[in-house]
DNA sequence: AACCTCACCTGCGGGC
DNA sequence: TGCCCGCAGGTGAGGT
């Protein structure tokens, strides 16, 4: 669920509660969590380390230590709390716990889709990732450029990581209404206006979700346990049968790689 | 190589 | 009330 809006705003206030922090204890309840390495390695690892710093790279959670980094991916409903070390634990879904001192960090996750990594250069393990969509050498050209032979949907090709990184199925769905594309047009497809359309919309509608702090449906919270409130403004994720803000026609919902996609056929072209 | 589908899990809401 | 079905924001393995 959480993309790079919500990803950002989790990594945001994770940065205020734990830099600076040393892990003092760690405890592994699903080891299945844990994408590397084993988790006998995990834990002894981790024990001793400070934070250094807390960021994000698309959608994933990078958390600095002194000589390796802690990579958080959230997929579907996991999240990542903050809260008192000795607060009595109500979730349900605790996969890891550490200690900081007088302050826990969970990740709970009801369906096990998330994953922790342990890993030597955060920048090595994600070199596959595209570029965040605010860096500067991301342009109208080099999207055109990157998409001239592909035959996919512009859709797909947004939900791509390696195309850019961060945006997922919610994000996808608001970018091409504001850009006025149908999610189904092939990317090759696209005229170098229509990129210029696209990029604007996808840095807008990231940054006004940053703003809200993110979007929640059902399973998303912040660090400190609080939705986001950018739902409200969703003009076309979830909307089946309601009006397009743009010219009042009815959105409509069809299936894209196997995803619903939200769209308005009439402003959408 | 490029693209598509499905499996991975669990929970929840709607229909019967 | 309770059961069953379909669906869910992500990703990558495997098939075409």
């Amino acid at each position: 669920m959480p993309e790079l809006p919500e990803v950002e705003t989790v990594a945001r206030g994770l940065r205020q509660h734990l830099v600076g922090r040393t892990i003092t204890s760690v405890e592994v309840y699903c080891e299945g969590s844990i994408a590397t390495p084993c988790p006998e390695e995990f834990r002894a690892r981790l024990l001793g380390q400070q934070v250094r710093a807390v960021d994000r790279r698309g959608k994933f959670i990078v958390i600095g230590l002194q000589d390796s980094d802690l990579l958080v991916h959230l997929r579907m409903t996991g999240q990542l709390l903050v809260a008192p070390a000795d607060q009595v634990c109500s979730l349900r879904h605790v996969r890891v716990a550490l200690t900081l001192g007088d302050l826990r960090l969970l990740f709970n996750d009801a369906r096990k889709f998330g994953r922790m990594a342990l890993v030597p250069s955060a920048v090595e393990w994600l070199a596959a990732l595209g570029p965040e969509p605010f860096d500067e050498q991301v342009t109208a050209s080099t999207l055109a450029a990157r998409s001239r032979n592909r035959r996919l949907p512009i859709k797909s090709l947004l939900l791509d990581q390696r195309f850019v990184a961060g945006v997922g199925n919610i994000y996808a769905d608001e970018v091409l209404h504001a850009a006025c594309i149908a999610p189904g047009r092939l990317a090759c497809s696209l005229s170098y206006a229509e990129f210029e359309a696209l990029l604007a919309a996808l840095r807008s509608e990231l940054q006004r979700a940053i703003a809200d702090r993110g979007t929640t449906l059902s399973d998303y919270r912040d660090a400190d346990g609080q939705s986001g409130r950018h739902q409200q403004a969703l003009r076309v994720y979830g909307r089946e049968g309601q009006p397009c803000p743009r010219c009042g026609r009815p959105i409509v919902r069809i299936r894209l790689g196997g995803r619903s996609s939200y769209h308005c056929p009439h402003c959408q072209k």
